[in-house]
DNA sequence: ATTGATATATATCTGATCGCTACATATGAA
DNA sequence: TTCATATGTAGCGATCAGATATATATCAAT
């Protein structure tokens, strides 16, 4: 999944400058299975323009920075679906919470609680954050991907709840491990 | 997550070689939650090796490749636990097949149905690889974390299963729509 | 109440570094 | 002939951290 293929996905959708792509990635319905930075968007939006597939609009605006507006043309759609006909790669995910679990035993068990603990709490803002996006939300296939989001952050959440205190006695006791 | 703190604590449950721990990132344990190329493994042994934090022993084989086994050392434990005491980084998904989902209005009927059957067989069939490391393993930090893999992921195949049907209604019919 | 300080949001873009993909190299086993 | 073992690199794609510039929101001190 290349940064071309999802600026097209996203642009496919309706006009949007290189801070909406961003956003979209870190904060919007696609922030559950994707992530870009500028890094990677602007560049992208540049070859993207120079093939044709999209066209770039600049609104001047007074005092902020001009938005570059871009729209994705025929010959992007057409792109866009071939992109989505090739075969995929797998899911992959990443999870420096996981890699400390499973150092778990060289960690003091203050820490795991409370990486644990803070973990939960982002699952909970992120399970609740998709499922308001779901509800005012009127896409079919945004829906269904939302619908998917809300159910991975609720049973991650889930399984860190009930298995919370297993993987904290994981830990190497601290002084007042009698405590709490 | 950087592979250096991947590769110390891989190293950190005993001496591997390069090949090891890129066998590790994508077959073995670890592979629900890192993946890590050569490409960055090698370059990260020989910094960890520059900076005392593994050292490197060759074993010459007949007709193979000579291994590398590299084994952690006391500061390279240290250095482990150090980068793991550290803020983390939240979760990170990347999904090709939740970007194709989302554009399933472009895509022909057939193209949904056959991606989301081979991602279902792929689910089913990383559940239960999961589930038997789980089984043949003793490590309790390691179970706790496959039992999560485990979770996951028939989570996921679950929901494409009960909602494949709802995904390739929203692609555009075929020819054939009538058919099967 | 006004001023000032600080943070947040808008918006584009780049340099340094990190990481991945695909390949080169070599060989035994199925 | 393909797969598994095994190390390693060149080229490219992506991220991270910052520069640049301004409006607004929030909070504390005067």
């Amino acid at each position: 999944m290349n940064v071309s293929t999802l600026c097209l996905a996203i642009l496919s959708f309706g006009g949007a400058s290189g801070y909406d792509i961003r956003k979209a990635t870190t904060e919007g319905n696609f922030s559950h299975f994707v992530d870009a930075s500028y890094g990677s968007i602007y560049p992208a939006l540049d070859r993207l323009e120079n093939d044709g597939l999209v066209t770039r609009r600049v609104e001047v605006q007074d005092g902020r920075p001009a938005r570059h507006v871009y729209e994705i043309t025929e010959n992007g759609r057409a792109a866009l679906v071939s992109q989505l006909m090739e075969p995929l790669a797998g899911d992959k995910v990443k999870s420096e919470f996981l890699l400390l679990a499973l150092c778990a035993e060289y960690l003091p068990r203050d820490r795991l609680k409370q990486a644990v603990d803070k973990r939960i709490a982002e699952l909970q803002g992120l399970a609740e954050d998709f499922a308001s996006k779901r509800e005012s939300c009127d896409h079919p296939a945004s829906r269904w991907v939302l619908d998917l989001a809300v159910l991975m952050n609720r049973t991650k959440q889930a399984y860190f709840s009930e298995n919370r205190d297993a993987l904290i006695g994981l830990g190497k006791p601290g002084r007042s491990a009698a405590a709490e």
